[in-house]
DNA sequence: TGTACATCAGTGAACGCGCGTTCACTGATGTAC
DNA sequence: TGTACATCAGTGAACGCGCGTTCACTGATGTAC
């Protein structure tokens, strides 16, 4: 049996000095692109990975300590983003509520945009990310830390009672997170409207819960 | 090597005939106590079922078709139990909001005792029970059905503004599933309060976000 | 410009593992006589 | 009450599979002379 020597069978060009980090980043956007094909971080495989990128199994350890050390930058990496999506967001309005209803909206955005990303970050007790909240300067953590200075910041201009704004947060988060896990999860749920619709709907009456006085939300219809 | 007859290396007795139901039904709570204790589906294989319950794996086929229908049968039996919570919570009260508040609470109660089972309930898309939600008749079902029952009896005492309550319906399920999931997800996280006293809060800021005149509401304090 | 050589990125083969499932079988139970 | 026999619940061994990881190696790249 003779290989043929096409592009499958082709050795890799072994990356001349220095370059060795463009391998690790194909490789780590490997393991992205497998992660949103399958939706599944056990299809994940180092093998698969392996294949994606055009190499073999073990040349992955030579970029990486162990399949754990790489799926945990890949989430890192999204998390960035979601921090940018979020600063984005927050830039983009003036006053406090309409600011913080922003950071909702980007949140679920997100979500819907990135499912399988939302999943394994958000979804999965992520084995391999155990300390992820507990440092302070993890992309988790600076995420959170945003979420809860939106609400200070409608506490501190009269819009919202005063009260914890972590507690606070934690509420607004519980809702856009539940919503959007459950989308992600059951897709075949006989949803009464679309993601966008039911998200606002969601924020409007979070809001509407949260506000001093209720009258002064700007009226959105309800019926 | 001489097998020791003790407990371990004794062969089943076999059961009489018509008892191969209750070998059925210790497979069944074998599966769910493997649920409970790893905490993950994948833990959970044939082998491992069949070493908790005292027989060989081929056994497990005697009674179920494959590994899919077996963890299937699990999962609505638990979906069975959440429908219990509900209907004891909803009784429990006369008046509407506060019937479904006793929803929420209950929800939320059922997910924090049974964190493994909501997981694999909720936080999966399990591929082991497709159409879940199609199947009018399925335990998931008849639970949410319940839920805009209770947002509907709100609407019709005049408590809640006349609107959607499938809709209303989704924006709670959404809340106390967000909390329950994020608790379960990340139990390091620096949460601001106990569980408890974030789902009371959260339900606070979802119904007065919900009331038609917010002041109508059972005080309670925030600060 | 030409040649000998060190480096080290990537390879090929193999390791031990646990998985779901199958198959021909064993042997206690219950029945027919 | 005693014996021959059919049933069928449960067994033991094996199947093929993909996994993460290891190891000694190869051979193109870049350098020293």
């Amino acid at each position: 049996v003779i290989k043929d020597s096409g592009a499958r069978g082709a050795r890799r060009r072994r990356a001349p000095k220095g370059e060795g980090v463009k391998l690790r980043e194909e490789i780590l956007n490997a393991a992205e692109r497998l992660l949103v094909q399958t939706g599944s971080e056990d299809s994940v495989s180092v093998r698969a990975i392996a294949d994606e990128v055009g190499i073999t199994p073990p040349s992955i350890y030579m970029h990486f300590d162990d399949k754990e050390s790489l799926l945990n930058e890949v989430c890192e990496r999204r998390f960035a983003d979601l921090n940018a999506a979020f600063e984005r967001a927050y830039g983009s309005e003036h006053e406090p509520v309409a600011a913080l209803r922003a950071l909702g909206r980007a949140y679920g955005e997100f979500a819907l945009t990135h499912p399988d990303h939302y999943r394994i970050l958000m979804m999965t007790t992520s084995s391999h990310a155990p300390s992820e909240y507990e440092d302070e300067s993890s992309q988790g953590r600076r995420a959170f830390t945003q979420l809860v200075d939106a609400v200070r910041a409608c506490i501190d201009s009269g819009a919202f009672p005063p009260s914890d704004p972590a507690a606070t947060a934690v509420s607004l988060w519980a809702g856009v997170h539940g919503l959007v896990s459950l989308l992600i999860t059951s897709p075949s749920f006989p949803w009464p409207a679309s993601a966008h619709d039911m998200i606002e709907n969601l924020l409007d009456s979070q809001l509407r819960g949260l506000l001093k006085n209720p009258a002064d939300r700007p009226s959105r219809p309800l019926g």
